[in-house]
DNA sequence: CCAATTTGTATCGTGCACGATATATTATAC
DNA sequence: GTATAATATATCGTGCACGATACAAATTGG
C-alpha cells in the first residue's frame, strides 16, 4: 500500500500522461511516412502482423493487436476497400472471417524498412536502449492488464 | 545511419507498438475508476492541469496537454456541459477563452489520490522505477517531436 | 488610419477506441 | 433432435485525435 503523500500530483510526472504523450508523439511521427501510402498507423501495424503470418482470423488479429473487434472490423473493411486484404468466411467455421493479404498488401511490405528506420532514428535512442524500453513497457502493460 | 538488417520486423518488438499497447492498457485501467465520476481519461488530465493552476486559456491547456484545439474545444465544451468548468472570453484579448474550474470541478480533486494510487499500484512498479520510466518517455517524446 | 498578416479558437470530416448490443453459427445438454 | 449456451463477428453511439478550413480579433506595415 502506497502512502498518498508520496504520490505525484503533477500530471507531467505521471506515468499515464508520459505514456499518453509519448504514444501520440510516435504516432504523429508515422503520419508523414504513411500518408503517401494512404495508410494510418493502426492499419500499418495490422499489415505488419499479416506480413508476419498471412491468413489470420479477425479474432487472431484482435488478440495480437490488443484491439477489440468493434475497432478492428471497420479498420479491416477499409483495408479491404483499399484493396490490400480480402475478408472471406471460413468454410470450416462460418462464424470466423479469414483475413488474407492481396498482392498490393504484400507489396506494401517493401516500404517497411524505411518507415521503421525513420521512426527509430527519430527517437534518438540506440537499439539496445529501445529494446530495453520495449521490454519494460511490455511488463508494465501485462501487469496493468492482469490487475484489472 | 542504422543498418536495416538490425531493425526489428516483429511488431511485438517495436517501440511504437509497445507504446501503443501500454498506453491503451493504462487508459483502460482508468475507465472503471473514472466511470463513477462520469469522466474520461483526457477529461481527467485536463482537470489535473486546472487543479494545478486555475484560469488558463485554451491555448495554455493545449500546449500542456499536447492536444490540438480541435480536440480540446469539444472536450472543454463537454466539461462545461457537465458543470465542472466555465469558458469565458478574455476581456483583454477577445480571441482568447479562459477556462475556470467551477465548484464541482474543484470538488473532483478529492478523488485524485485514490485514482492515482490505484493506477500506480496496478502497474506493479515501485515509485522510483516509475519516475525513471517517466523521464525516459519524456526524453523519447521530446526527441521524436524535435525530429519531426 | 487602413489593408495585410498573424493569432486564438472553433467547425468539419475521417478514423480509431470502446461499451453495449445484435446476429449468426457452432457446441452442449437433456 | 431441439432448447440453451457459448463463440465469432458486426453494428451503433459517444468521445478522442488530427488535418484542413473558417472566422473573428489583434497586430503590423505603409
Amino acid at each position: 500500500m502506497l502512502d498518498d503523500s508520496n504520490l505525484p500530483t503533477d500530471p507531467q510526472n505521471m506515468i499515464c500522461f508520459a505514456l499518453y504523450t509519448a504514444s501520440h508523439a510516435v504516432n504523429r511521427a508515422y503520419v508523414p511516412l504513411l500518408k503517401d501510402l494512404g495508410l494510418t498507423y493502426p492499419q500499418w501495424i495490422t499489415l505488419m502482423f499479416l506480413w508476419e503470418k498471412d491468413e489470420q482470423t479477425v479474432g487472431d488479429l484482435s488478440t495480437k493487436l490488443q484491439m477489440q473487434t468493434n475497432t478492428l472490423t471497420p479498420l479491416l473493411q477499409r483495408l479491404e476497400t483499399l484493396g490490400h486484404i480480402t475478408r472471406t468466411k471460413n468454410p470450416k467455421d462460418a462464424r470466423q472471417v479469414i483475413v488474407r493479404l492481396s498482392r498490393s498488401g504484400r507489396d506494401l511490405q517493401h516500404h517497411a524498412p524505411v518507415v521503421t528506420r525513420c521512426v527509430i532514428e527519430s527517437t534518438g535512442f540506440d537499439l539496445p536502449m529501445l529494446d530495453n524500453l520495449v521490454k519494460v513497457l511490455g511488463t508494465l502493460r501485462d501487469q496493468v492488464i492482469a490487475a484489472n
